[in-house]
DNA sequence: GCAACGTTTCACAAATTTGTGAACGTGCAA
DNA sequence: TTGCACGTTCACAAATTTGTGAAACGTTGC
């Protein structure tokens, strides 16, 4: 059981989990990298091996990789001694750093708001309505560390159950 | 003051805030219409109304409201007695019917991950990942009713606030 | 029936995005 | 110095998306 997985159907697998990423809007071939880092074995990966493994073009990774360490997702480390960069998925916490950033990528929204309260006064319809998408965006910003919280308590447990059951300060 | 606003201006804002709006993943047509009917005064807008408003051809509009009906961000109504249909923004709670669609966006991942635990197994290091990411999902799509709960309740009393304090059935 | 009106569909042009091959730069090794 | 391996940048071709004008469609009112 859970013998080795064919290449063919773990590319599979990765194109698709890419498509599903872009709706979330991130670029395709940024998608496509990040799809497969968190979807292969390997703990980090050089620029080559990541355009090997997908089959593309060592200059399409190149775009892609600034994206994505840009945007926080992959990071950028060399091996002490070594002549290339390694990129990694950020093992612990994924989502959580994934997250954080699009809370991040938000504030734009939030201010764009704002300004459209002061351009068409609190108390037309339209401003009410700005005023709305501004505190909306400013509760969710405010929301947010104390739901990863929570996200990373159930993750503890949930990854923690299969250690032993009592080892109280683990 | 709050004097009457410049309709070069109004456009010029509603095309800042629709860009922005691309950025959380809506295409630019129907980002444009979202953003004018959430920043101009009028309650229900025509097709035609629309299409004049943003100086686009009403050809433009028929695509991008039908995405927005789809998506649940715009209603299609019929005033009794019109022979032309009316979209309208959701008035009350703008932002809540908006973030309830986009977690049901997600579920299309969250199935996808648990695809990916089931090829790659629970023990390799990619099958975790994809674990992390389906429980991450799941965790998100069950908090976000309470969240909503939430910001209903703090919405509720920031709009109250303006009006009189003690009337109780207002 | 048929004219008037608003909306949708269709084919196409323009603009944007995507991915490639090839040239270039860098650092190590012989 | 030369050779080599890797990564990035650049210019271009292919594919996709975007928005338009024109025609088709359906509904209302005469």
């Amino acid at each position: 059981m859970t013998g080795k997985v064919e290449r063919q159907d773990l590319l599979r697998f990765v194109e698709r989990f890419a498509m599903g990423l872009t709706e979330v809007g991130l670029p395709r071939m940024p998608a496509r990298v990040f799809a497969y880092v968190l979807v292969d074995d390997a703990e980090r990966y050089t620029a080559a091996e990541l355009a090997s493994g997908l089959r593309v073009s060592p200059a399409a990774i190149s775009g892609a990789v600034r994206t994505l360490v840009q945007a926080g997702l992959l990071g950028k480390e060399r091996e002490p001694g070594a002549r290339v960069d390694t990129y990694r998925v950020y093992d612990h916490d994924i989502w959580g750093v994934i997250t954080t950033q699009r809370g991040k990528s938000s504030e734009p929204i939030e201010q764009l708001a704002a300004e459209g309260v002061a351009l068409l006064g609190p108390d037309s319809p339209g401003g009410r309505r700005m005023r709305e998408t501004q505190e909306f965006y400013a509760f969710f910003r405010r929301k947010l560390p104390e739901i990863l919280d929570e996200w990373h308590e159930y993750r503890r447990k949930l990854f923690d159950a299969h250690a032993d059951a009592d080892t109280g300060s683990g």
